[in-house]
DNA sequence: CAATAAATTTAGACAAATCTAAAAATGATT
DNA sequence: AATCATTTTTAGATTTGTCTAAATTTATTG
């Protein structure tokens, strides 16, 4: 099956809307994401049914088949195995692979995405700490516990961020945060629920907001 | 200039059929190369002189200007630098990244050019021995001369191919000889110009025909 | 449950890249 | 110079992905 690059983005889309319960989506919620008109969606969902690669129904709504979530996948380990090579051999800040990702997730090459896992040592997790699918589809597991589930006194290991938009992604690089520091968390505000921290011997403190866009796993 | 991927093959197409002298193109030789119709040529060449980026007049023939040059040889450096990339990094053979680089060489991010140049080693020549034209569209000078040139008792070092043909490419390889090697020129056969050499201590005969094919430089 | 609002599809149009067939221009040849 | 062959362009379609506006279906709500 050989899909356009705008078919594959669709194929995409429908992936993360439609969430892992693999839920029916609705054409605006395409639209929205796809940044486009409604009318649009409705053609090529007409269009990935015929190929049979979604399920969809008139008014009703549309989901992945495994055919169409298999190749969806697919997309999304190359999109994540390029930006793992950006950040870890070309030196990208974190911030900035995504788009260029976008481009080159649509490489068609299964050779070249053998050799490109390999070549970056089959990292299971990108640069924002999503977890990259193998060949066969298979995602690995990520504990998806954020900073704000955390207790007082506890050590905890940044895993992920769970906002890769370049503002959080920019905001935490400022604070000097990386993917695998430890953070020391010394108190937790019941007021705001913003947290103090000890991280780096540097003692700080993270709102509420931004704990909650942070996976941690605990040290 | 942000062009379709289309207008950037027809560019590339141009600037190889136009040669280093800047010759009109005709109508027929760009479709060939395409792999298209001439009324298909016809319609792109009317759509790039609206862009600037050609001369064009009808019946008479098409060529680059300048800006379509530069835009031609940004393309032709990404392509060489990820036949690079793919080669010395992912460990591909020099006959099978052609084709891959055809997709690469579009994903648009001036700052990843510069990256995987970098990380390259800003290297000069292709693996296959092709010059790859710095930022500003500067290309490495390399010797025009043949292995068909060579005269007897000479060593010569081979610097690239002229004929990048999966055949030739495995042909070659097949032979074991690699950029760089060094062949030793024991005779040139008067009746046939092929070529008698040592190559690694080991002694062999190669057609004419594949000699004008490899580019060398004397030791 | 009928009216209204929201979501979705249909209808009709357009730009890009392509094609085939026909017309026109250019060039070569008596 | 008239004819023939070749090259190139024009005319008219087609496919893909998109849009706007109108119609239709579904959902909400008084
Ligand atoms: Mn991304
Ligand atoms: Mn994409
Ligand atoms: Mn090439
Ligand atoms: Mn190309």
């Amino acid at each position: 099956m050989n899909l356009s690059l705008t078919e594959e983005n669709y194929l995409k889309a429908l992936f993360f809307i439609s969430g892992s319960e693999g839920n029916l989506v609705n054409t605006n919620a395409v639209a929205e994401r796809m940044e486009t008109k409604p009318a649009t969606v409705t053609d090529m969902l007409r269009k990935l049914k015929k190929k049979e690669l979604i399920e969809y129904q008139p008014y009703k709504g549309s989901r992945l088949n495994k055919e169409g979530r298999l190749y969806a996948i697919q997309i999304l380990r190359k999109h994540r195995l390029w930006e793992t090579f950006l950040v870890d051999k070309l030196g990208f800040g974190w911030e900035e692979v995504h788009d260029i990702a976008e481009q080159l997730e649509h490489v068609r090459s299964p050779k070249l995405t053998q050799r490109l896992a390999s070549f970056l040592g089959n990292p299971q997790f990108d640069p924002h700490g999503d977890p990259i699918p193998d060949e066969s589809g298979a995602f690995p597991i990520r504990e998806e516990l954020t900073l704000d589930r955390s207790v007082e006194g506890e050590v905890v290991i940044v895993k992920g961020v769970k906002d890769s938009s370049p503002e959080f992604l920019n905001y935490i690089a400022k604070l000097g945060i990386k993917l695998g520091d430890s953070l020391n968390v010394l108190s937790v505000e019941p007021f705001d629920g913003s947290i103090l921290l000890v991280h780096n011997r540097q003692e700080f403190r993270l709102s509420a907001q931004a704990s909650t866009n942070l996976y941690i796993s605990r040290a």
